[in-house]
DNA sequence: CCGGTTCAGATGACACTGTCAACTGTATGA
DNA sequence: TCATACAGTTGACAGTGTCATCTGAACCGG
């Protein structure tokens, strides 16, 4: 806690402050709202610095969601371990928590899922290979799927405990898809109560109720 | 059919290119790859030109937007019309009509479903009622926004015609939002068959089943 | 047939972006 | 102590969306 003097503390904390600085100009604007030359200013360091601690403006995004990702499996860590709650609770709080990010920060929400690049790079580029080696400790879209199958497998725990193990991942794959359309769907004005005389919650107890029903007659 | 001549079949001409050649470039690269001077190019004019048809890059975006929901909706339309169909399978179908999107035209897909501009606007900068005026024959984001709920009335037809007038509205939501994640996850790389055992096709399969047997309950 | 008008399109310019190469200075470690 | 690694700076470049301005030909009232 002390004066950071040593480089590594420093270099750790514009790291912090870079992220911190894309994730508000993220909510403020959206992606193209995210320049790096006002990362950098508000991170108190210039435009270039960033490539210091990422390959690009993609990498930093994908940083950015990364830790969304891992927010919100802590969450449902969190959620899970709570004995106040009953098992549909657990499962109705988890889905809002990936809905609440939608609500609160929309464009994060759309970071989350975004197109991934190419998967299978079996040859890709070579380059990738040799950039992800050298800049960060670890290849950054990696780290972002590593997270995002981190709360996939919380959730699905989530699940399991209330359908059964024997059904958890064809309820858990529709349930997430679920929740995921609900959120997009709000997200993007296309859920007009006037229309479907329905809110986004109440889409959402439907399907928790639907899966403890099914786990109730297996 | 003859050669045009007049200015206004030429205007249209173009208008037409422009769409085109946005869509097409929509569906190689994404929105980014969407610039007003390859898009001109391709329609044989220069970078302006697009300017005399469209306010801006975003309502070319949106006008391609317009058309695909003008195409599936009329998809669907169509199915419901469709004698040798049986109701639940009209449902599938037209849930497939959303998904396939996502599926072949993933970078279109994903503007279908883009923040909406601030919907509200009562106010508004009172400069954007002005430029609507003078533009196009109407505002582009109306157009757009009648054009998807023209998709969601049919829809909400094909809905109805299985589970019943009392409930179509709220499973219509669910459904479509079902699909619209399940489009969502698959299109982000989020549905690994490894993971979840499951696939799109099934899941939708199970989102038709479940209504199908709900409106049989009745 | 004619002259002015309208308007699709061309062009020049501007501010801004992501990205890289080259450079600088300082904490680090032998 | 001194060479090195490396976070951060700076300059430059190719694109980008957007606007103001200009041009020329189709239009239309007379």
């Amino acid at each position: 806690m002390g004066v950071m003097t040593t480089r590594a503390e420093s270099a750790a904390a514009t790291r912090r402050a870079l992220l911190d600085a894309a994730a508000e100009l993220l909510d403020l604007g959206g992606p193209e709202a995210v320049t790096l030359r006002e990362v950098g200013a508000r991170a108190g360091v210039t435009r270039g610095a960033p490539y210091r601690h990422f390959t690009g403006k993609d990498s930093l995004l994908t940083a950015v969601a990364a830790e969304c990702w891992e927010r919100i499996g802590d969450q449902v860590h969190a959620l899970r371990a709570d004995p106040a709650l009953s098992a549909s609770e657990k499962l109705r709080g988890a889905l809002r928590a990936l809905i609440d990010v939608g609500r609160n920060q929309p464009h994060l929400y759309q970071v989350l899922f975004r197109r991934r690049a190419n998967l299978p790079g079996q040859l890709g580029d070579g380059m990738d290979r040799l950039r992800r080696q050298l800049c960060g400790p670890e290849g950054d879209p990696a780290v972002a799927d590593r997270a995002a199958e981190r709360f996939q497998d919380e959730f699905l725990a989530v699940v399991a405990a209330l359908a059964g193990e024997r059904n958890a991942r064809h309820y858990g794959a529709l349930l997430l898809a679920g929740a995921h359309g609900i959120a997009g769907m709000e997200l993007s004005g296309h859920l007009d109560m006037d229309k479907w005389h329905t809110s986004a919650d109440e889409l959402v107890d439907t399907l928790v109720r639907m899966v403890t029903d099914a786990g109730e007659m297996t």
